[in-house]
DNA sequence: CTGTTAGCGCTTTCAT
DNA sequence: ATGAAAGCGCTAACAG
């Protein structure tokens, strides 16, 4: 059984007897039909006796497509475990299994990328890119001088020149606003994301808004700014509390924030739900296991990631860049009930 | 702020005054040392300057490296929500995370490579493969082509050229054996796996191995072969119980499988485990959510993806080729007890 | 220590 | 419809 001997187009012209341009349009979709019938057949012939495949590198230095995605994100351990990760990568990854393009995993630390001038695509062999919670690694700038078709998956932010697809921030707040006062809760607390989010800024936003158009305002005590992990929700639990008493429930911009609060509530002797309610956003695994559930809103991320790889795909394919890859899409979010909100009497 | 214009080595070269071949090797870890400290100093500078990355493309087609590892495995929807992978990732995710290099996901379907010849690192753009599940879309002969180093999660084989890193499949038979004997059963049945998987036929060896050395020598009609899906399980329970009349537990290859078989039992009024006892075998999510909750083995694939990845590029690294990458380690499994079996007095 | 030069395998004009 | 030849950006002899 013959060695793997990297077969070169040289070899398959030689064998077919034909030039190598030819044996190169043969093998491309697109020229394929300038080549005679009866010199397509030799040539097929010979590429399939070697298993002649042609050579990534040398393809994409002419500056052929690369045929392959990459997938950028914050590096941190464990992302693959992480269920807002799985959820994306499952959806890129099942959307990506129909097509002829592979997807290449790339973690970004942050400050490795030079700012304004990382070349993705001549650097990481990519045609275009998937972010996933691109202000970790991007600043407005470095996104303006991205000269390569991305879609980013949430954290939408206006006037950049890429497609944005995710939640419905805005709406998504709205509807757990609108929950907390359905199950009669008139007191409320607020717990933000970073402050560099547009997501939290927009589910803040929805939340109080509709909120306000009910008749309640939030006083300034009752907002905390939180930065979505949980040991700070734990750490401000506490004086949180204190300043405002009286309270009946708390909406944290995500589950993690939810169950660090809950956690500290509990310690202080303060029961979650018969005490406080407390909602959460984004339904992490640990929010359905946790106890009590936490009251949450899902954002089908699934669908997110997948109808991001299609736009990215269809953009790339009708191949023309004179325009850049722009717009957006947001996808309805869904309240999860579980046992964290109490219904008020 | 400038776009992005694919700076060449040939930029940096003349706005350093340097040869091109001081600024690539200024550029490479390995000949940096033999460029002059105040040169490299200038190179630098104008590097940073223009944000200058090698392109990928040239690199790889002058025979340099990808630093992209390709993973390999048959291409199936939901890969990335299911947890044998999910744990394979993580490994292998985390582990590169501390490393300069990517990993490009190359999902395989069945008789896509052309068998014996395809050529990953040239097609790919990959320095090495991590496959799991091979047998699925590599025969044999597929394998001894294989002109790259690879390594195997599981499904070990002897004779291959490859590193095999996988979970010790015959102990975690006979650990399912001991643990049915432990628990006072003594006419056990068996569901095997696919027949192709080595894996199934090392853990059925394991099991039965054990219990012949306890006396118990299992009827032909108490061995099943099963093929690893849970309708398959579904659809013979009702014969194989039948032909085995008397049965207090059976082994099956895999949970899926149990699964199957309690689903069917149960609606035959057969209750697990008050009536019969049923094992798995990879402790798959469901095994914990499922009722009963399955008694199975867990494989550590964590950490094995782990070790597989960094044996991979430890070989890679050295860069000796002149021996292929060789050799296998196995991991000790570990029983995880649950509701599906009974201990009988 | 640095520069010159020959390709790596392919696509793409430009001829024929 | 086909072939000859240039060159993509880089690395690695080789020569100084």
């Amino acid at each position: 059984m013959k060695t793997n001997t990297n077969f070169t187009i040289e070899d398959i012209a030689r064998e077919a007897k034909v030039s190598i341009s030819t044996v190169s349009r043969a093998i491309n979709s697109e020229t394929r039909k300038k080549v005679a019938s009866a010199t397509l057949r030799k040539i097929d012939r010979v590429v399939k006796k070697y298993g002649y495949a042609p050579n990534f590198a040398a393809r994409t230095l002419r500056a052929a497509s690369t045929k392959t995605i990459g997938v950028i994100f914050p590096a941190f351990t464990g992302i693959f475990s992480n269920t807002y990760y799985i959820k994306i990568f499952s959806g890129i990854s099942d959307f990506f299994l129909d097509t002829e393009y592979k997807f290449k995993i790339i973690p970004l630390k942050g400050g490795q990328v030079n700012p304004v001038n990382y070349d993705f695509r001549a650097a990481e062999g990519v045609d275009g890119l998937i972010a996933a919670h691109w202000p970790h690694f991007f600043s407005h700038e470095d996104v303006l001088a991205l000269n390569i078709p991305c879609v980013f998956l949430n954290d939408y932010e206006e006037n950049l020149p890429v497609y944005c697809c995710g939640g419905d921030q805005f709406t998504g707040g709205k509807e757990a606003a609108r929950y907390l006062l359905e199950q009669g809760h008139k007191k409320i607390g607020l717990i933000t994301g970073e402050e560099k989010s547009s997501d939290s800024r927009l589910r803040v936003l929805g939340f109080t808004n509709y909120l306000k158009a009910h008749g309640i305002v939030l006083p300034e005590s009752a907002v905390a700014r939180g930065n979505y992990h949980e040991d700070e929700a734990y750490k401000l639990a506490e004086s949180f509390i204190n300043k405002n008493p009286g309270l009946t429930a708390i909406f944290c911009c995500n589950d993690e924030m939810a169950i660090g609060l809950i956690r500290r509530l509990e310690e202080r002797g303060i029961n979650c739900p018969n005490q406080i309610s407390i909602m959460g956003y984004d339904n992490i695994t640990r929010a359905g296991s946790f106890s009590p559930g936490i009251t949450t809103i899902e954002e089908p991320l699934y669908q997110i990631a997948r109808e991001g790889a299609r736009v990215l795909l269809d953009y790339l394919k009708v191949g023309d860049f004179s325009k850049p890859l722009k717009g957006e899409r947001f996808f309805p979010s869904m309240l999860i009930k579980r046992d964290s909100v109490k219904t008020l009497r």
